[in-house]
Order: structure tokens, then C-alpha cells, then sequence
RNA sequence: GCCAGGAUGGCCGAACGGUAAGGCGCACGCCUGGAAAGCGUGUUCCCUUUCGGGAUUCUGGGUUCAAAUCCCAGUCCUGGCGCCA
């Protein structure tokens, strides 16, 4: 959420920011209402502060004794009571919608955030990992293909238990996720991350703190009630990411100015219904509704919160580069920027089994693994997460950031296509090793009669 | 799930229905040769250029001229009982 009287000054500057970004916002609207809101906010004052001299003379009157003083000032007390009840019930209807459209303004770009209109306009940094490649199979099969050969990965059953988008991952394939989140968490905490296991239902609240809602409820699994049913603070929805219940964990909170910078890590699942992506990514688990991911979440003073994501990039950086995967780092254009977000770099690894239009000269396709983005106070005013920069101060909205440390499924599908063989097995790189206790994935042999009569 | 008790500022903690004591912590100032002590001021949000005003005793309703205080509903905490991976 914007500050209000930031807002009221600088209002051009809102409006080219929002219009950088493509969004329609009715911002002479919202200035309108507010201005209707401070108006009966005064008249509201006013009458109170009025009323609140009369009752402290009934009680004076009423301690001397004079009783008929005091029925005349209770009658005037009485009259006051019904103009307050008419001009605050008009102020609190102002003040509802007023923060139903401060709910939905997006985010300001920070200045340094290229103009554009959408992903195509995302700026590419820098790559890691090409100068050095590792020698790949003439033809890299894709990690659907490879992961039913190898039955390491199973779509169909997955699809039969709970629907299309929900995979089973078996033997050395779950082992593989197994040792992914145990690495990724020990280089994490290496960097300074206090491990939390958050809960995975969260509320409407959480969801408001953190910008899912009021804009995304249609992208969130509700449990109980249908999405499109009005909902309460306190319903519960599926976690789409750990940022929602790590980052609202201080919600109404007051932090002391040594406490930060915090740095949370929490591996968690994410459940997405991905509404309006049907029939995109149908095979494989580059798009599914459940995925593991371990979640970066940083809180932070204002001042540092720039520095702090050029670090938290690097956090997030350290997993790939340590697996060995070769990987790029974009920047977001204005256009691209999700809505809570202030600036966001994208990191994306190289996946090789795909041959798409937009890879790189090398063939394959760039697969988001993480996305490190700074709030800057905007979830902080949502969620009311203060700190108090020292004990005698007021406290102040700090600044919250998040990463992906890294989303697990795609992280697969890179070792899966980059670290092929040419026999179809899969190298295990080298970190991961202690922890699946394997240094090559060579798959087993399916179950039941399907697997029978692929007439091979 | 049942029963009982509770929720007041950063913390502790008072308040016959009459308009939120006091203490601690922290900061600044005064005092001091310097420090301690002492004294003073400040330490929630909103409106207001200023002056000032309003709100705020967990949340939401209600009674009343007036609610921290009384009533109803809810949330959370504590204790006891029950259930339980």
C-alpha cells in the first residue's frame, strides 16, 4: 500500500508511475474520496470535541448538584450524539472505500527500473556458467520424457490422485528433491538465514499483507467455499509461497532497530491454481499447481534495502552457481513488475531439453527459478510491520524483500536436461552428492501393467 | 471440545459508569568539576501550514448524556479436564 499523504503531494508522480506500468487506476477518483474523507473527518473532529465539553460539564454540574444545568446540557449532549452518529457513519463509508482503492494501487517503480511495457522489455544483465559448458548428449531428452523413462517422475498418477498439474516424484527423483532442500537450506544458513517451517494454511489477512489479495484471489486455492464467494480475514487459503506466512509473521509487530536486518529461509509448498494458464506447459513440471521452494524473506531498515537486494540476489545466485548451472540474471521492466514490488531481478536457469524461440544461442530455454524483489514499505503498511529504529523513537515501517532460494521443480529440470548422458542416466552435481547418497541417477524399473507393451 | 481466569502505552501495573494513576526502560535537557542521584520534557495513530483537535484500555456490536468499567458475539493467551499423530 501507497502512503496516503505522500499520495496527496505528489500525485503526477503516482499517476506516470502507475501508467509506466500499464495499470488502470481511477486516480483523481481515489484523491477525490480522500479529500471527501478529511472533510467529514473534521466536521466528525469537531463535533466530538464539542460534545466532549459538554459531558465533562454534565459531570461537574452533576457533582455540584445542579440538576437542572445538567438536564439542559444532556439534552445538548443528546442532539450532538445524533449529528456525530450522521457525519461519522458518512466518514467511515469514505473511509472503507478509500482503503478498498488504496488496497488495489499497485506499487511504485524505483526510478532505476527500466521502462517498459512487458517481458520483452526486461533487461538482461549479466550470465554465469556459458564460457564453461558442460559436454551434453547429441539430443537432450526433456525431464518429462527423461523422468517416465527413468520413473523418476509420474505426471499420470499424479493427474489421477488430484488432477492435472500435481506429479509424484519416485525414487532418486524425490531423492533429488530431498537433497536439493537440504543443500539449498545449509547454503542459505550459511548465509546467515534463520531456518522457519511456516504453517501452510494462511488467512485473508496474510494474503491482503503481502499482495496477493484483494487483485489475486482467483490464483489461490481456497479452503472451503468457492473462490469467487465473498471471504472473511480469518478463511483460510493454501500458502502460494512462504513469503505470505514468513512475512506476515510480524504483522502488527514493532521491531527494534538491532534486529535488523532479519533474514528468514522457509522451505514450504506452493499451491498456485495458475487461472489463465491452461493449456500452456501441459507436460512436465515447469507449470504445476503444487511445487516445493525454499523462500528467501529479508526485513530490513528503508536505507538498506537497495543494498540488501543486490545481496539477496547473490543469496539466491550462490545455488546455482555451486550446482554448476549455467544461468542469467534479468531485470524487470516496469511492465513486468508484479504489483507489491518495487524492483525485481529475475534469475533464470538454462534448461537444454527444450529448443525455444526465445533461448539463448546455445538452444534449450531460460526457466525463472527466482525472483529477488524489494517492497520497500509497501507490504510493511499493508501488514503493519513496524521497527523501531531506537528505543526512544517512533517506530517506522521497515522494508521486507524475498527471493526464491530456489524453486525447486525447475531446479530439477535444469539437472535433469544439463547434467544428461548420452546413456540417459544423470550425473548428480557435486554438492548434492553427500546428501542423496548417489553420484548418478540411474532410474528403476516401473510397476504395475502399464508399464508393459510400449512395444519397445 | 468443555470449564475457569485473563487481555490497559516499549515493559510492569492501577482505575465506586463521570472522562486513563504510578513505576520501569530509553532519549534529550537542567543540575554537576565529572558522574550518580534528583528535576523537567518526550517516547501510539489520524486531521490540521500554525494554534490546536480527535481517536485509542484485544476486535466488533449494544445499553447510557457519559463505558477500561455494564451486556452480547468473536479472537487470542493461561490453567484444569477431555481427545489425540
Amino acid at each position: 500500500m501507497l502512503d496516503r499523504s505522500s499520495l496527496r503531494e505528489r500525485p503526477e508522480a503516482v499517476a506516470e508511475a502507475i501508467a509506466n506500468r500499464g495499470a488502470d487506476v481511477d486516480l483523481e477518483a481515489i484523491l477525490e474520496l480522500d479529500e471527501q474523507w478529511r472533510d467529514r473527518k473534521a466536521r466528525g473532529d469537531s463535533l466530538r470535541h464539542d460534545r466532549n465539553e459538554v459531558s465533562s460539564r454534565i459531570g461537574r454540574l452533576k457533582g455540584e448538584g445542579r440538576e437542572e444545568e445538567a438536564e439542559e446540557a444532556i439534552e445538548r449532549s443528546q442532539s450532538l450524539k445524533a449529528e456525530i452518529e450522521t457525519v461519522e457513519r458518512e466518514a467511515a463509508e469514505l473511509a472503507e472505500e478509500l482503503e478498498e482503492a488504496m488496497l488495489e494501487l499497485p506499487q511504485i517503480p524505483d526510478e532505476s527500473v527500466p521502462v517498459g511495457e512487458s517481458e520483452d522489455e526486461n533487461v538482461e544483465r549479466r550470465r554465469w556458467g556459458f564460457d564453461d559448458l558442460r559436454k551434453l548428449p547429441e539430443e537432450v531428452v526433456p525431464h518429462y520424457d527423461l523422468g517416465e523413462e527413468l520413473d523418476i517422475i509420474d505426471e499420470a498418477r499424479g493427474a489421477k490422485t488430484s488432477g492435472a498439474g500435481f506429479y509424484f516424484m519416485k525414487g532418486e527423483g524425490a531423492r533429488l528433491e530431498h537433497a536439493l532442500i537440504q543443500f539449498m537450506l545449509s547454503v542459505h544458513r550459511e548465509q546467515g538465514y534463520l531456518d522457519v517451517v511456516p504453517p501452510v494454511p494462511v488467512n485473508s489477512e496474510s494474503m491482503r499483507g503481502t499482495g496477493q489479495f484483494p487483485k489475486f484471489v482467483e490464483d489461490a486455492y481456497r479452503l472451503g467455499g468457492a473462490n469467487d464467494e465473498p471471504y472473511d480475514d480469518d478463511d483460510l487459503w493454501l500458502c502460494p509461497t512462504a513469503e505470505v506466512p514468513v512475512t506476515n509473521m510480524y504483522a502488527d509487530d514493532i521491531l527494534l532497530g538491532e534486529d535488523l536486518p532479519l533474514k528468514h529461509q522457509a522451505y514450504s509448498p506452493n499451491f498456485r491454481r495458475e487461472a489463465g494458464e491452461h493449456g500452456t506447459e501441459t507436460r512436465g513440471i515447469v507449470r504445476v499447481h503444487q511445487f516445493n521452494k525454499v523462500e528467501l524473506v529479508n526485513f530490513v531498515e528503508p536505507d538498506e534495502s537497495y543494498d540488501r537486494l543486490e545481496g539477496l540476489l547473490g543469496e539466491a545466485e550462490e545455488v546455482l552457481r555451486r550446482l554448476g548451472l549455467p544461468y542469467r540474471i534479468l531485470e524487470l521492466c516496469t511492465g513486468d513488475l508484479t504489483f507489491a514490488s518495487a524492483k525485481t531481478y529475475d534469475i533464470e536457469v538454462w534448461a537444454p531439453g527444450d529448443d525455444l524461440e526465445d533461448g539463448p544461442d546455445e538452444g534449450g530455454r531460460w526457466l525463472e527459478v527466482s525472483s529477488a524483489s524489494n517492497f520497500e514499505a509497501f507490504q510493511a503498511r499493508r501488514a503493519g510491520i513496524r521497527y523501531r529504529p531506537e528505543h526512544h523513537e517512533s517506530a517506522d515501517y521497515l522494508h521486507t524483500l524475498n527471493a526464491s532460494g530456489l524453486a525447486l521443480p525447475r531446479v530439477v529440470v535444469a539437472i535433469l536436461e544439463y547434467y544428461q548422458n548420452p546413456d540417459g542416466t544423470v550425473t548428480v552435481p557435486d554438492p548434492l552428492r553427500e546428501y542423496m547418497g548417489t553420484d548418478r541417477i540411474e532410474g528403476h524399473e516401473a510397476v504395475g501393467e502399464s508399464a508393459l507393451g510400449e512395444g519397445e
